[in-house]
DNA sequence: CGGCTCTTTCCGTTGAATGGAATTTGAAGC
DNA sequence: GCTTCAAATTCCATTCAACGGAAAGAGCCG
């Protein structure tokens, strides 16, 4: 054979190499790089050597490998979130001093709730919904924020999915949930992650009036308030939008070409 | 011509591609990039497509080019700074709520700190020394925590790029700058960036007494008191060494292969 | 509308990428 | 210390994917 025996592109072979790592794993083994990547070893091990070379990835002692400090400088000084993040940050502070409860901010990426940042309860240890973490638009009160502000095409689109045999029901229980959160401006849903937590979100909206992000929290069932919560979330969900303003963040969701 | 007219391989030309977005730029045009990256239009187009198949650029309206979405996720669910910002992030808060002063967070990579956490002063809205940020050894008081404990090869290296005749005076300067870090335990600056702060910082250190981080605060001048900020820095620092001392963070610094 | 700039497609050429086989390294077991 | 086995690493002949100049399309502005 010669180049790739495969039909894929070097660059192919380089994001499967990234993607390849599982969620939170310090290092790798080469081997297991290569196995996961689907890529022959030596492949992998020629490719490897020459990301590293650049210090997009780090070659630990005896052959492990895991992403390189240098990649996430590159791609934190210059994330496409980070006016996002930038305009949330001071109102995200804001909701957590004043509510004291675990605030997120989520984008919609796919049929999925991205989180972009979050800010945990005073005191609290507990870490889940990490930040970069994902939860389907239907496991998550950001989720079904997001989707429920999202052009008809888009949720037409996303509704599509459930048609299945066995789904059916759900597509209707998802269609109301959608129109009560569109109408109610906010999104709840009880904690699925964790029983005794339930989530509400607000859409965040920019200047255009397009939703980009979402806006939520994370409360104890007993100490679930929605008359003090939401019109807090509102009021800083509007903050946002409008720090959103002039900067040119658009945030384009990718919709549906994952299909 | 043929595979690469120039002598690089595929993957440093990606390589360099997403290298080439200046520090917080949202989107570059297709023919600055390419320029930027030193690549011909033609070459970069086609690599920026193939990445963006895969999400990792994104492609706005009209030949705009960002960093994906996806590659954010990639990179920070995942990145090796992860354990060092868990096992960090509860003591940076008991900082920023004790001595209510910006906190900050590096490590060493090359010859520069590079900022890899940071919490802002309650109600300050100044956003110096960003995250994913760097700045010169010498001219951080984190950096100087940081080499000042690094074994006597990787300081020896250091040094010996100031034994420039220009830099002749700097060498001595810095020798006994790091050497006071050392015996005190801590490092101290006049602010660099802003001539009114000053910056403390005080090494991290894991199981194994490498020193893997340095924890730093920035304090306006007349706030300045050397007598409360340094124990409670430095025991904060114990802290996360001992969280660290499980995970196997490491954090190798890339020494000199820089030059 | 014509001139300009930037993006995108086309396509013949060729050397960089490829991966099986052989070798080395290193750790665990006897 | 010696053997075994699994991993990383080096070697190298084959060949197709990457290359990039040229040309065509897309916007934009005066």
């Amino acid at each position: 054979m010669a180049n790739s025996g495969s039909g894929d592109s070097v660059v192919d072979r380089v994001v499967r190499l990234i993607e390849a790592f599982p969620e939170g794993s310090a290092a790798l083994q080469l081997s297991e790089l290569a196995d996961r990547a689907g890529l022959p070893l030596t492949t992998a091990h020629r490719l490897v050597r020459q990301l590293a070379g650049h210090g997009l990835l780090e070659l630990g002692s005896g052959g492990s490998v895991r992403l390189g400090l240098r990649l996430w400088e590159l791609v934190n000084r210059n994330s496409p979130t980070l006016a996002l993040r930038q305009a949330a940050m001071p109102l995200m502070e804001d909701i957590q001093q004043v509510l004291n409860q675990n605030v997120n901010l989520a984008v919609l990426d796919g049929w999925d709730a991205l989180f972009v940042e979050r800010l945990s309860r005073r005191g609290s240890v507990a870490n889940r919904a990490k930040v970069a973490g994902r939860m389907p638009v239907h496991l998550s009160s950001a989720g079904l924020a997001l989707m429920a502000h999202q052009p008809a095409s888009v949720q037409a689109a996303y509704l599509r999915q459930f048609k299945d045999p066995a789904d059916r029901l759900r597509a209707g229980d998802l269609r109301s949930l959608l129109a009560e959160a569109a109408d109610e401006g906010y999104a709840q849903l009880a904690g699925v992650v964790d029983p005794d937590t339930w989530g509400i979100a607000v859409p965040v909206r920019d200047a255009r009036k397009r939703t980009v992000a979402a806006l939520g929290v994370v409360v104890p069932l007993r100490e679930m308030r929605l008359q003090a919560l939401v019109p807090a979330l509102q009021t800083a969900a509007r903050g946002i939008g409008r720090r959103l303003g002039d900067s040119r963040t658009a945030a384009e969701f990718r919709s549906m070409e994952d299909l």
